[in-house]
DNA sequence: CACAATTTACGAAGCGCGTCGTAGGCAGCT
DNA sequence: AGCTGCCTACGACGCGCTTCGTAAATTGTG
């Protein structure tokens, strides 16, 4: 067992644990199928990323059936987060506030969204602000 | 001359990038010099990943003294924006807000960028909401 | 059993990036 | 002129990711 995959995944890993999170454990042939159209090569090319995945410790397989069925070994929250992170850290000096200025410029959001973000700046501050 | 740099540059580049927005026009000493220490390497990778950039058209360089001045060729805003778009894609399906959410999960900001962020939004919301 | 379909396993190739060694050119100094 | 040092140019290598072809194993079907 690998110790805790520090590993940023890579576009096609981030692609197939997607889809890992979103069905949950799967086949080869199912995650296949469900990877949109313009990232789905060969199918043993779907496989092999997903051996290397298993290596890597990004995900684990269950052997016990004909087609092994896989699952996602990091948690979604976690590894989006450290993506962030690395962006942050690379492109804004660990300013979470600039990489937030530049992704609401970026692409306009909608009203609600707006408001689920004010929510949250609420709660971070009433945490945060205390005396 | 390139058409126009939709390129994501890689992580040396940005590192070299961030310098030349930083410092302005610069030789290839005085970038290598002013890069951090831990993605510093030899002056030559220095200036090979230059060379590349002007091929790439992300930078250009005037020629017209023995050390070549290089400049950067994109803009900081429009690069950054390209690179957070980027990943807003591939990992939170477009959508900004669960990016900014996770962004602000991830690090806590100081009471003055919340301010900042605070600001932004009236602004947006400003911009967006009227009747 | 023979045959087809599916799946895994293995290996190889291509490509881009990063890294550097080395060579050649130019400038200044003695 | 000769030496020394800095700069650019060029080529090469290693590495990791992606892609796929092909073989081997397994299962299902007539």
């Amino acid at each position: 067992m690998q110790p805790a995959p520090r590993l940023r995944p890579t576009d096609a890993q981030l692609a197939i644990l997607s889809v890992l999170w979103d069905h949950g454990p799967s086949t080869v042939r199912q995650v296949h199928e469900a990877l949109p159209d313009d990232v789905r090569r060969g199918y043993t090319t779907t496989l092999k990323l997903m051996q290397i995945m298993v290596e890597q410790g990004l995900a684990r397989r269950d052997e016990s059936e004909r087609s092994h069925v896989y699952a996602a070994c990091v948690g979604e929250d976690e590894t989006k987060g450290r993506l962030v992170d690395d962006l942050m850290q690379k492109a804004f000096g660990g300013s979470a506030a600039q990489l937030v200025m530049r992704a609401l410029s970026e692409t306009p959001a909608s009203a609600a969204e707006l408001a689920e973000i004010r929510a949250l700046l609420a709660r971070i501050e009433g945490k945060g602000d205390e005396a």
